[in-house]
This record gives structure tokens, sequence and C-alpha cells, in this order.
DNA sequence: TTATTCTATTAAAGCGCTTTAATGAAAAAC
DNA sequence: GTTTTTCATTAAAGCGCTTTAATAGAATAA
């Protein structure tokens, strides 16, 4: 066994202070005369002295851990979209000197089995939960009372604690875009609409398209029921075509589905952009390998995860619910998906 | 704030025995008589009784925590194969009611700035490192003493502690095949060679080439020096063709760079698997969606991360080092790139 | 029978912090 | 000059466990 370090103890003798004045200075907590915090800063420098978070939370009753919870398939799928939300948690965590512990639960998720071990044991002081989570689960957490932050999903009986990327706006960043080259009759696929991220960019082509005193028709949105895959893109663009739509731009609500149509609109001898223009939403990796690389509006996913995990620690420090939602920045990115209509 | 649920108290009382009884029990411990530990058990249940991690852990001077480090590029890379390594562990460790603290360091590694947090302040008992990780990453760990276990890695200095998918068996079972199929001339394509797994592949083809009677031809093998990237595989098949080398079927290091080489194959005219049959390593998500689906070494990447995991509690537990290397099993899995030669 | 060894259980100390009430000194108010 | 208020610091209790030495009783050996 190492030397285990120097402890609170050794940090008050050596500054010639109680225990109970470094600990004062270390969270800021009461009234400490300048000269008596830097004497206790110098000493913790000089020791290297890092409290144990063991000692800290036992006195504290605070456990020092975030749970950052997601369901299994949205973790390991290819994209890795919750990945970087990850990251940008992870990465903003070390800021509050907090622990992310990181768990799957099954899209089947039943409460008896599958319940996160934190959960059950209450070592976490607040969760975060990523895109689409059970029912059961976040109902659970509901009663628990934990303090808790939705990311890029928001479960229906809820209002608050949200965060998002700015769908609304995205999506209208992507139509204007689309209008400025000359485009009007501009088709939308969409998928799963429970998802309220995608719901909210089918939202923002409609109001784009009122913006621009045009009028939408049903016949140029084709919203396949189930997920939002590139296969489902694929036949989304096979329904459009079958039924002899006629557009020059597509916008998609997000770049999965934009690459599935991308290639069915080639298999059916469209070329993109001459007789397509198509534009994606998330900016993932994929897109940029495309052929032709895939205009999009660009996500900045740790961004995400870094808002959420500022808006927990918030909620965390004051106690408080903060209702509303938080949106976070969103951007266009032009590649060679897009051009102007063929005359 | 909620109750903060049973204490260990609440249990000694209900079982009408001692603290320090109970938590025997729990960590079977001493010898308790049989009719005792049930009682204690009973209770522990009635009351659902969950001890505190941080009162274990500071009585106990252990954290129950194992830390969890890659490359944020390994981490954020499509294909989720770190991702489900990390899965496994985490499944794993809920046995051994260990939390796993995930973290990525930058491949640019510096100690004074990227030193995992978890690191500095001694709050995990082992660590875990996935791939391939900074030197000076490795190297500090060696010296702070602490158990660790390398997965599908290992660094230049050590030979013990470490995970690695069977690559050698691999990657003589993709050669059978190629050979039972009727192939004779079999090409490799190879990357990092600095990484043991690849390294280990190329010498198992290698093997099985002498095994079947057969020189390892120096032309038909390419290794590019750079990395083992989709682009890579591309680059690498490229060159093999460029020198006009012979062969019917090619065995790559890893699925990534197969599928770059079958479309550079592809491109050139070369029909898979009529031409040229293709067997690449990983199993990943991507070869299924390949043109022909890629017949490949399947590696069961959650088992990897289980079997890590469990060598590091035995680490923890027995506090001895576990020299030697540890392989999970491989399995050929046929899909469609591969055929008998044409006659 | 008495001494010895086992077995099962517990008392008590201690892990390293936080937190609150108490204290003393200095400043402000009377 | 005395009282009150404010400021800076600390003593001491306690968070909920683990661990070790101690103890008492039962079983075995002498």
């Amino acid at each position: 066994m190492m030397s285990q370090g120097a402890t609170i103890k050794d940090v008050a003798q050596r500054a010639k202070v109680s225990e109970a004045t470094v600990s004062l200075v270390l969270n800021n907590k009461a009234s400490i005369r300048a000269e008596t915090r830097q004497r206790v800063l110098k000493a913790v420098q000089q020791l290297n002295y890092h409290p144990r978070q063991a000692a800290r939370g036992l006195a504290s009753r605070k456990s020092g851990n975030i749970g950052f919870i997601l369901t299994d398939d949205h973790f390991s799928r290819a994209e890795p979209f919750y990945t970087k939300i990850f990251l940008g948690t992870e990465f903003e965590s070390r800021k509050f000197k907090y622990y992310i512990l990181l768990t799957t639960v099954p899209r089947a998720f039943r409460i008896e089995t599958d319940l996160p071990r934190f959960l059950r044991e209450r070592n976490v002081d607040g969760v975060l939960l990523a895109g689409h989570v059970p029912n059961a689960l976040s109902e659970h957490i509901l009663k628990l009372k934990l303090p808790h932050v939705f990311i890029d999903f928001s479960p229906r009986h809820k209002q608050g604690n949200v965060v998002m990327m700015d769908n609304l706006l995205g999506a209208k960043l992507a139509m204007r875009h689309l209008f400025d080259l000359g485009h009007r009759r501009i088709a939308f696929i969409g998928g799963d609409l429970t998802h309220p991220s995608i719901a909210a960019r089918l939202e923002g082509y409609k109001q784009a398209l009122l913006e621009a005193q045009l009028e939408p028709a049903e016949d140029l949105i084709e919203t396949v029921e189930s997920n939002t895959t590139t296969d489902d893109g694929v036949h989304a663009a096979e329904k459009l075509l079958a039924r002899g739509a006629h557009f020059t731009a597509l916008f998609t609500a997000n770049d999965a589905m934009a690459i599935g149509a991308m290639q069915c609109l080639k298999q059916h001898g469209r070329q993109i952009p001459v007789d397509v223009s198509i534009v994606g939403f998330d900016d993932i990796e994929a897109g940029t390998h495309a052929q032709p690389p895939l205009t999009t509006i660009r996500v900045d996913k740790e961004e995400l995860g870094a808002a959420a995990l500022r808006r927990l620690m918030e909620m965390i420090e004051t106690k408080k619910e903060l209702p509303g939602k938080v949106f976070t920045p969103v951007e266009l990115v032009v590649r060679q998906s897009t051009a102007p209509p063929a005359a």
C-alpha cells in the first residue's frame, strides 16, 4: 500500500489553523481572513492535499456523483451522438469536482431488475437522462425527488428540466438556406414524431414555409412511423417518389435519414444537388463522407452535455427545480448537397 | 431532503445483533452462525438496507471505484468498439458492487494537465486502460503501483496484466477459411504495427501460411504505416494493385480496412467475392452493411471488458500482480465476401 | 476435573471530513 | 467607559461504516 497522502489534519497543522478552518476555506463557506486563506491554500499546495471523497461524502451526506443514464441501444449505436454528449458532461463535471457514473438501461426497462444501482443505493446527488429513456424510469426518478435534467428528450408528463438543441431555429436555418438558393417546393422527411426533437424540426419546417408565405403541402411531408435510421430515410424517400411528389429540395429530420434519402434518390437517377438539394440535421460524421458531402445543421453535442450538467449543478446547489427549457445553439454548415434549383 | 434510508444501526437493532456482526455478515468475513446470518439478511431485506458507499469507503479506505481510461478519439470514433468494451465492464462491475468512472485523455497527453482527476485524488482502487493509451500515462500508473489491466493493448515496457482478444487464433481461423475455399494466393493488408493486436494478426497470417506449407510472399503483404482506418484500407489496396500483385483472396487486419479495400477493389473492376474474397477482423456493424456483407472474425467486445474487470478485481482482492495475458475467444463469421476462387 | 482451544459475537476505536454552536477579539454603538 | 454587534476562528460532535482485540461460552484435550 502506498502512503495515502495528506489529510486535512496535516494541512491544519502546517497552516497553524484548525481543521474546521481548512474545511471552511476549501468550501468557501464562512468569512475567513484573506491572510489565513492564503496560508491554508499554500499548505494545501505544498502537501498536494486532496480531500477524500468518502470522508467528504460521509460528513456532508452528499455522494459527489452524478448519474448519467441512457438506453444501451442509444449508447452503442454507430454514430457517437450520445457519446459526445457524455464527453461534454464528463469534461464539465471536472470543474465541479463531481464524478459521473455512466450506466445504460435496456429499452425494455423493468424497475425490479434494471434500475441503476446508484439509484437503488442513492449514491448520486442527481441524474442526467439522455435521449429517449423508458417511461417507467423517468417516473421513478420523479418519485424519488432526485434532481434531474433531461437531455434531448422530455417525457410526456413533464415540462421543465430539459436541455435541448434549438431544433426550431435549426429547421428554419435549413429552410432559409434553401429559400435563399431559390427553392420553393421543399419536401420534408421525418421519423418517430413522439421524439420532441423530431417533432420540433417538423414544426420549424412548417413555420419557415409560412414565414416565406408558402403553404405547407401535405404530399411533400413524409414521416415514417418507426424510427430515424438511414433505412427509414430510404423508405420515406421511396414513398415520396412513389406518389410522384414534385420537389427541388429536401429537408430531413436528421442526417441519418438524409443519407438514406440521398442513396434512394441517386438510385432513382436523381442527381444531388442538381436535381434535388438535401439538408440534414445533427452534423454526424457520416454526413461528411456522403457523396456529395451533406449540408446540415450542426449541433454542438459536447455543449449539450455541458449545459445539462451546469443546470443540474445549479439545481443541486439551490435545491430548487428549474423549470423551463434550455436551448443550445445550432449552426448551418453548407457542403455540397445543396445548390440552386436547375433552371 | 428525503429520508436517507436505513443504516447499519437499524439493521443491527432489528436483527438483535451488534453492528459489527451485520458488517461481518455482509462482507462474509468471520465465521457467523447460520441462524444469525439469516436473521441479519432478513433484517437487511425488510429494511431495504444498502450500505453507504461513503461510510464503507472511509472505514475500509477503499473507494469502491474503478477508473476506465481511453483516449478521446478512441471513444468517440464512429465504430462503438470501445463503447462496447466499456459496457461489458460496467455490466460486470455490478456483480462486484464497484462503480466505473469513465474518462478520456487526449492523445497528446500531458501529465500536468491531463491526468484523470480520480488518479490525482486517488479515488479509484484500480484502473482499466483500453486501447492505445499515451505512454506517459501508463508509466505514471506503473509508478503509482495502482492495480491495473490493459485491454487490447500493452505498453512497450510491460508484460502482464493484459486482456486481449485471441488475435493469433482469429487470423488463423480467417486463413483456414480461405484455404478451405481453395485459395492459395492470399494477400494481407495491415496498418499501425506498433499496435499489438495488428502485429499479432499479421503474425497469425504468416503462421497460417507456414502451417499450410505456403511461403509468405513479401509482395502480398501491405502494411501502411499510419493507422487502421477505412482510408488506410483504400491506400493499401491501391498499392497492392499498383505493383501488380496477384491474389485471389485478401485478409485484412480489421474490418475498417477491409471495407476500404473492398471499395478500392470494386472501383478497379474486381468483383467481390468472384474475383477476390475478403475477410476482415473485429465484426463491426459497418461490415454487415457493406456490399457484399463482410466475412469476418467476431470479437466479443463485452466479454473483453468483463474479463478485464474480473482480472482487476482479482488483483485488488489478492493484492498481487497477475502477470500473463488473458485471451478472450474469437469466432469466424461467414458472410458473402468470401467464395471459392474463380476457376 | 481443569486447562486449552475454538467458535461466535461484540465493544470500541477510528477512518477524514463537515457543520454548528461556542468563544474571544475587535469594532461599533451607546 | 461600557455594552452591543460583528468578525474570525475553533472545539466538538457526528456522519455510517470496518476492523481488531477482547470476551464469553462451548467443545475438546489433558
